[in-house]
Order: C-alpha cells, then structure tokens, then sequence
DNA sequence: ACGTGAATTGGAAGCGCTTCCAACAAAGGC
DNA sequence: GCCTTTGTTGGAAGCGCTTCCAATTCACGT
C-alpha cells in the first residue's frame, strides 16, 4: 500500500481532462464550462486531492513571499502574545498555502519607517504585506504600498484603510456591546472603561459598544467613566487608582485589553477590594494573561491566530486565485465573551 | 535591475561544475573533492545563494512532513505561551528549510496516546517528530518511533531518551544554578523551592542546580524547603501559604517556572508581604507572564523559540543532511538571568 | 604498461504545478 | 456562406532542485 498522494494528473486522468483544465479549476481561472468545471471538482473530491504547494510555488514565478509588519518594538516586548498569535497564525497559512512568511517590527518612532516598509517591497520582494495596528489606519503608506503594485491586508483596520485594502478583524464594537450586556444582566449600573491609546480605531470600537449597551440599559454618560491607557499591564496599574476613587464609585470596569485589566486585578487586589464580589473586571483578547491572573479573567475571546491565517487566505487570493481585482472586502471572525471568574453580580 | 535570486546552476556555472556537484556539496554529500567543494561554496557566498526549499522538496521526494507533539489537553490550555513559542519556531524552520508541519496535541491520559503517535507516521507519513516533555523522556516510545523508521527529536529530554534521538534545550542545571548564584550574591540564606510534576526531568534539574549553588555557600538541606506543583498558576496560588508559614522563613522563593511563580506573587500581594523588599521570588521560562505580573518577573531565559527551530533543523539534518547516522547529540542553546523586578538583597 | 575497483564528476529525467501558445468549437457580422 | 471574434480546451515548456546512472579519473597491484 504505497498510499501516494494523487497529482493534478490523476485528478486530469479521472475526470477526462487536461491537467491545464484542472489548474484553471483550482485557480478559480476563467474559461471553463460549469459542467465541466463540476466534474473536475468531482474528481477531486473522490480522491481526495490537495494541490501541492510546493509545486505550485515553483511553478508560479515571483518571490511567493508576504511581510508581516508590527508596530512594536521588539526589544521592549519580546514576547507579547498578540505577536506570537498573529504571527503563529500567518505562518500556518503561508505553509498551507506555500508562501514564504518575512515578519519585521517597525517601530513607530523611526524616521524612516516608512521607507523600511518600502524596503520589503523593493528589497526583499514581497508581493503582499500583513499591516496590524496602528499600521492598518495608515491610509497614506497602504494606497502607496498599493501603487508600488504589492499587496495589503488590514489587520483590524478602523479607518479609511478598510476601504483601501482586505482586512481582517473581529466586530469590536459588537465584543464591547457583549460583554456590557452581560455586565448589565448581572446588574451592574455604574461602569468604568479603560481604553487604547487615542487614534487606536479598533479599540475605541470597543467603547462603542460598551455605550451603546449602557443606552440600551437607560443608562448614560453619568453612568460611566473614561480613561485611556496604552495596552500596558503598567498603565493599567497606574490608572486603577483614579478609577477607584472615582465618586461614582463603579462597580464594574471594562478594560480594551487583558495585560491593562491585569494591572488592574493587581492594583485591586492590593486595596482589599474583592473580585469579584465588590468589583468586577474584565478584559479583552482572551490571551493566556487571562487565565494567569486571580481570578481567571472574564473575557472577550479574539481569534488572533485565525486573524493571522486568514489575511494570508486573504493575500494568497489577490496573488493567484480569482480576486485579483475584486473589491476590498473584510473578513470579520467570530467572538465570543469568555466567562471565568472576574465577573459577577453587582455588590 | 531583474535581481532574479541565483539558482544551483548559476553556483555551478560560477565555479566550474556540473549541478549535481553543487547539489553534493550544499547537501554535505560524500565523494566530492575538497578543492572542488571550497571552490563551490566561494560561489555560494559571491552570488549570496540560498537554495529553493520549495524546489529541494519537490525534487527530493518523500513527504517532508514533520509533527510537532504536545501531552497537554488543547482544551484546557488553548492559549498556552509554552506551545505557541515552540510551535512558532518550528513553524519558522520548516518555512526555511521546506518542510510542512502537523501540531499534534495527545494528552497523557489519552488511552490510545502511542497509537495516535504511530499513527502521525502511518496515515500521515511524517517523517520526522519532535517530541516536547514528558513524551521526551519516554524512551520506549521513542526506541518504537526509530524502528519504524521515523526520525525523533527530543525537547528537553531528561533521561535515557537522550542516548536515543537528537535531543533540544538548555542546561537546566545552570539555569537553577544561576538564579540561586544571583540570590545568594543579594544575601539569602534562606530558600523555597517550588518545583514542577514528579517524574519532570528537565524541571527537576533546576532543582539541582539550587542545591549546588547553596551547597557552594556553605548551605545545605536545612536552609531550603521544596513543594511540587503541576506548572499552572493555580497550584503556584495553592502551594504558597505553606511556604510563606514554614518556620523557615524563606526570603527568596524559586520557582520552576513563571506561571507558578505569577500564582505566588498574587497570594503574596495579599498578604501583604512586599516583594522584593520583604521577600524576593523568581520565576524560569522568561514567558510573557514575566512581564504582565507586578512587579515583573526576575526569571530564567528560556529560548523556546530558538529550540523550536533548533529542532526542525536538526530532523533536516537525519533527513537530508550528512547525519543520517550520527550519533545521537543534543543541542544546548543559551539561556540566561533575566533581572526585573522581584529579586532584590536578602531583608 | 595494463587491468581493476573506488572515488569523483556530469548528464538527464522528473518531482507537481502554472502558463504561454496553439487548436478548435461556437457564435455572430457582413 | 465565409471571416472574425469570443470562449474553451489541450500540448508542452520550464520553475529549481535531487537523484539515478553512466562516464571519467585516479591509485594501485601485478
């Protein structure tokens, strides 16, 4: 039993074709009659067929190779699980698919980040780039990054960029919306929400919907107060005391991310106060900090890794399958509130 | 300016040879002169040559697939750093070096486990497994992967499945000695151990580097007290107040890893005791936990990203390369002290 | 000097796929 | 009814590499 995995020629023989006739099949090329473009696809079902990526890089020209750009700078944080996950996912794609994966961290200060960008362009050739936060609300460097003929999917885009280029993201503002109804039904009514850096879209989507849940509820901007960190588990240890000793005296904070509700959680802990008996909190992303912090942290689940393979999906599909030219089209990924043990009935 | 990349046979048209003995030399094959091979790999460096790992592995045959596999339950750990880093350095291996990956996670409980393990070589034709801890350290199961005529690689093996397959990871020992080293420079006397599963070999090492440490000063087994925990940040929680009682009073907590480490700082904090002022702990991984708990984690480097490429390559190297039969060797990469801010001088 | 086997080198096929180009059929336009 | 256009299909080359096999060289033993 010599189990060899079948060929685009077996997949020909089988269905009485040319090999030609099946790469157009697989490749979504045009000129073929639906019935014979059923049949194929017939064949391929029966014997269970997998184009070879291998193969098909080969043959298929160009450098076959997409850059994933990070904002971070990756001496300060090495290890942030946002990278790994997003960067986990792409390279499972780019297997799947055999492309070659360059990931690069461009920090926002550079002087010429923009040129660097270019670089994986010009240099390194790649023909698609993966842009996360806030790279992907740069609406400038992606329709010149597009001129230049290469690539672009957003990675949770907020602005003008989604309209650019493919994106990929989660419906943050329904996820903020979500876990505010879920605070609400356990009867919260005094809120405090910890925000992104002023200009991140994506997260600034998430107090959106945190609002509109609180409306929803009758409650409204007394009910609520605001402040803004930066993602960091420091920020989130820094703001939590003004949040605390706030008058309004909330009894249940929201934070735009996990590491921020952590500091938060740390900060809490510290004061006596009990989570989630007198407050509750929560975060956002469903990183592994959520499940290392006491209590486990309730959550909102973000499929990073998926959002990773997909905009490499989404990449591959401009550079060789049907979409060359087809209009910009986001890819939003299911999310989903994570219940552990940060949140509870009101006091 | 086409920079087309240069392929073999611009090597071989550079140096004078026919392809095939380019071929040789790049794949460390034998009969190839020396004279001849230096004059080729002088072209390699001249014309920057990289082979094609999309046009070895359709050339070379065979699968070029390879299985990365877990003991945990992905389940209950969807989100662990420990996977994802070695995962993503394998991945980031196979990408270079041409070879697809299957992530495979078997529980221990599984009844079935070894069948599932043989069935990654059967069904799916990997021809190559990297096992991560405890799988390393089981060498029946390894000794029965070799006889089917697949290629293993051991992360952080412990015992006899050293002398068995190629094996990845750093030197435990050290790594316990050097954080105790540290803590011993900064004036403890006294110590806590919390270490990690019965039967964990590699975590057990760390141990002993603790005690070689402390025995180098002059301390011995009635200046450190030992708990096991399982490695989650729960058992860390749970394990801590017998420690923080002993009437040995410790003031310098080691730990096995950063998670448990994370589960003490938080039982700690409650309790009022200051870190690092009245009590200094440390964690070992240097996973991105180190940097979400405060005050962040003086912990052990641990370049998991690095062994998970470590290990791809070194599967290549049975595969293709001229260690087909070699002795079985095992890669010691780096690791390191990582100071933050949980180690300070004895009270 | 000649044969022999081992070491070294080159030629050529072919891995599975895409794509250029030619072939052919169907559909209109005059 | 013939020529062009458009749509659909197949033939064949070739992507960059490994590897089988044949050719050549080399070092000895006789």
């Amino acid at each position: 039993m010599t189990a060899r995995r079948p060929t685009i020629d077996d997949v020909a023989r089988l269905s009485g074709v040319a090999r030609t006739t099946v790469s157009r099949v697989l490749n979504d090329g045009p000129n073929v009659r639906d019935e014979v473009r059923a049949r194929v696809m017939e064949a391929v079902k029966a014997l269970d067929y997998k184009v070879n990526p291998q193969a098909r890089s080969l043959a298929g020209g160009g450098s076959r190779l997409l850059g994933l750009v990070f904002a971070s700078d990756l001496e300060s944080e090495p290890n942030s699980f946002y990278h790994s996950a997003l960067e986990l996912g792409a390279l499972r794609g780019c297997l799947e698919l055999g492309y070659q994966l360059v990931t690069r961290h461009i920090p926002l200060q550079s002087a010429d980040r923009e040129q660097q960008v270019y670089d994986l362009i010009a240099t390194q050739r790649c023909e698609g780039l993966i842009f996360t936060p806030p790279y992907s609300d740069d609406a400038a460097l992606i329709a010149e990054v597009l001129r230049r003929g290469c690539r672009v999917v957003s990675i949770s885009p907020g602005g003008a960029g989604r309209d650019l280029a493919d994106g990929v993201g989660m419906d943050d503002e329904a996820g903020g919306y979500d876990i505010a109804r879920r605070l609400i039904e356990l009867g919260h009514r005094r809120f405090a929400f910890m925000g992104g850096i002023e200009g991140h879209l994506s997260a600034d989507r998430r107090l959106d919907g945190l609002i509109r849940a609180l409306s929803e509820a009758g409650l409204g901007a007394s009910d609520l107060i605001k402040v803004r960190g930066d993602f960091t588990f420091r920020s989130g240890v820094e703001l939590t005391p003004r949040l605390l000793d706030d008058p309004l005296h909330p009894t249940a904070l929201v934070c735009a991310n996990d590491d921020m509700a952590a500091g938060a959680l740390s900060v809490v802990h510290g004061r006596g106060v009990k989570v989630p008996q007198d407050l509750s909190v929560t975060g956002f992303d469903d990183t592994p900090v959520s499940a290392i912090v006491w209590p486990p942290l309730t959550t909102v689940h973000q499929p990073l890794k998926d959002m990773g393979r997909r905009a490499v999906a989404l990449l591959a599909s401009r550079l060789t399958g049907g979409r060359a030219e087809a209009e910009p089209e986001f890819n939003c990924l299911d999310h989903a509130v994570v219940e552990r043990g940060t949140a509870a009935s009101a006091p």
